[in-house]
This record gives structure tokens, sequence and C-alpha cells, in this order.
DNA sequence: TATAACTAGTTAGCATGCTAAGTAAATAAC
DNA sequence: GTTATTTACTTAGCATGCTAACTAGTTATA
């Protein structure tokens, strides 16, 4: 059985060069979760787990007082995901939710005083952050690295459609 | 308290901008996700989920016949998580674990003649998502952007370790 | 050699993502 | 206006990551 598989990789040694290269996706995993660390080092020590400070920064970057459909679409995730969190949230007395008077299906999400505070402290931190990860950066080198990311989104989104439709 | 939340936005207008380019953490989060979709949707057809064929992808460029340690490293992650995804792929018949000689407390995971026809099949698969996924990229915009990543990696790692320390 | 410290594997149980399915309200179709 | 469809939320339960704690085997130390 080794040697059947010791053959297969000898048959395809001209792809092996490709092989290694595959790991664009494991890196970009990786840094992902390099970042997420970084902050979480970081936060953490407040009291938040990551789905809640980055549920709280969101708020704050929707101008608060947004639904949780809305909510959710802007983390990216789904809602039963975000209830747990806002549950959590809302015991830590960090968000209040409450009806829509226009929709009554929906609930509102809101910033407590106590969630605001904690906003300030978290935000110097998530900046401290960034600045140590970019460090040496160019601005111009950062623009590339976002525009070739976005490219890839972009790939990848149409790939999806395609093999979707 | 709506009226102190705008307080303080406008206090801290200064960094509003900066505010907006917080998105390069998300957005990698979601390039990585979008990556990871992609392949998906061709895999799992193929009847395996994503940590499945991430270990069985991972034992090939391994070598094949590595301890279980030596897997979850290169997985970067936890031996208890390995743990179910083998046991999984070992009930598909993909793999086999048999006692080390050398140190009895170490399992070696090898392919088994199935687990090879399977990853035959993965391979065209893996190729064409990052064929799709990287079109209309050329070889130095993909260098320039790994370099990026590996300097980001690096002074991630460098700040936890600082903070760690 | 005998004991201490470490390492690989395992099990158990938590955290956070998801989908599926159900309810209530809003909107569209007739 | 009534009915059908869609939407927002919720609950329940699964998948996969993790840490903590345990066992068995290895290595280092006295």
């Amino acid at each position: 059985m080794l040697s059947t598989l010791t053959k297969w990789v000898l048959l395809m040694s001209p792809e092996l060069e490709r092989l290694k290269e595959l790991s664009l996706a494991e890196n970009l995993g990786r840094l992902h979760r390099l970042w997420r660390t970084a902050a979480d080092a970081e936060l953490i020590p407040l009291g938040l787990t990551h789905p809640r400070w980055t549920a709280l920064w969101k708020l704050l970057r929707l101008g608060d007082n947004v639904s949780q459909k809305v909510l959710a679409d802007a983390l990216e995730i789904e809602l039963p995901s975000l209830m747990r969190t806002l549950n959590q949230l809302e015991d830590q007395g960090y968000v209040q939710r409450r009806c829509c008077e226009k929709d009554k299906r929906a609930r509102i999400v809101s910033l407590t005083p106590d969630g605001i505070e904690m906003l300030k402290q978290m935000e110097s931190k998530i900046m401290l952050v960034r600045r140590n990860l970019l460090a040496g950066i160019s601005q111009q080198q950062l623009n590339d690295f976002e525009n070739i990311m976005s490219q890839i989104s972009e790939n990848a989104l149409a790939t999806l459609d395609k093999s979707s439709a």
C-alpha cells in the first residue's frame, strides 16, 4: 500500500512544486487566527470573548439602534449565532433589546451606558493591536494587499455563483 | 444614553477614518471563509467534510506514516480535535492507525488504498479551486501578497511573545 | 536504579458556529 | 379582503474547535 502511494506521488511529481504553493489558503487561515488571537489577548481581560467584543464593536460602527438581523448580516453570522451572544451581552448589561415600533417582528439592539464605557476601553486596545500588526508596512503595500484580497474575493464569489447556478 | 454615545463618537471623530480601515482583519476572515467555502463546494460531494479532507491532504503532504501528534501540529489543531476527525476517517476506511514500534505511546497514521484513491479525486478539485480563485493575479502580485502576510504574521507572533513574557 | 518530569494519546465537557423547524408579523397576490 | 409568501426572531440540536484531567510510556535526574 505504501508503494502504491509512493508510485502516485512520483507520478504526479511535476505537480509537486505547485503542491507546495497550496499553502496560501492555509496561510490566510493562520494569519486570520493570529490576528484574532492578538486582539483577544488584549480584550479578553476586559471580560469579553471574541464574539462578544466583535458584536459590540460592530454595533457601534452601525450607529447603534439596529435590528438583530442587520447586526447579524454585518457580522456575517447567522441570527441564531448572534442570539446567544446578545443574550450574554444583555446579561452583562452592555446592550438592551426592545421591540421595534414600525416592525413588530423586529427587535432593536442598543448600547447601554456600561456598553459605551466598555467600548471606550476597547477602542484603544484594538488600535494598539492594529498598529503592532501593521508595523513596518507602508500605506502603498497595504493598499496593494487589500486589492489582491478583493480580487480573490471576487473570484471566489464568481466561482460560487457559477457552481450554485 | 443615545446622546452620550453621539457625543463620544463626535469626540473621537479624528479617529473615524481609521475606524473605517479596521475592516482589514474582518476582510482577512471573510476571504478565508470564502476560500474554504469554495473548496468545500467541490469536496463535500465526495463525502468529506472540511476537517476530514484537510487532514487527508496534510497527511499526504507529510509523506504518510506520521504520528497523530505530528499531524495535529501540521494542521495547527490540538490532538483532541484531530482525534474525532481521524475516528471518522478510519470509519470511512481512508486511514489506518497502528502502534509505533519505537515509541509505544505514539500511534502512526497511514493512508489506506481507499484513502489514496480519494486523494487522487481530491487533487484535481483543489487545483481547480486554486486556479479559479487566483485568476488574473500575476506571480509578482502573489509574491508581494504572501510577503505582506508573512510580515503581519511575524509582527503578530512578536506581539504575542511580548505579551506572554 | 529509582524517582521526577515530560510527552502522546484519550476522554469528557464547554464554546461558538451552523441548519432545521416553528411562531408571529408584514407584504404580495389574487 | 383573504390567502400565500416572505421575513425576523426564537428554540433545539449538530459539528468542530478548545481546555482540563487522566493513563501509559519515555526521558532526565538524583
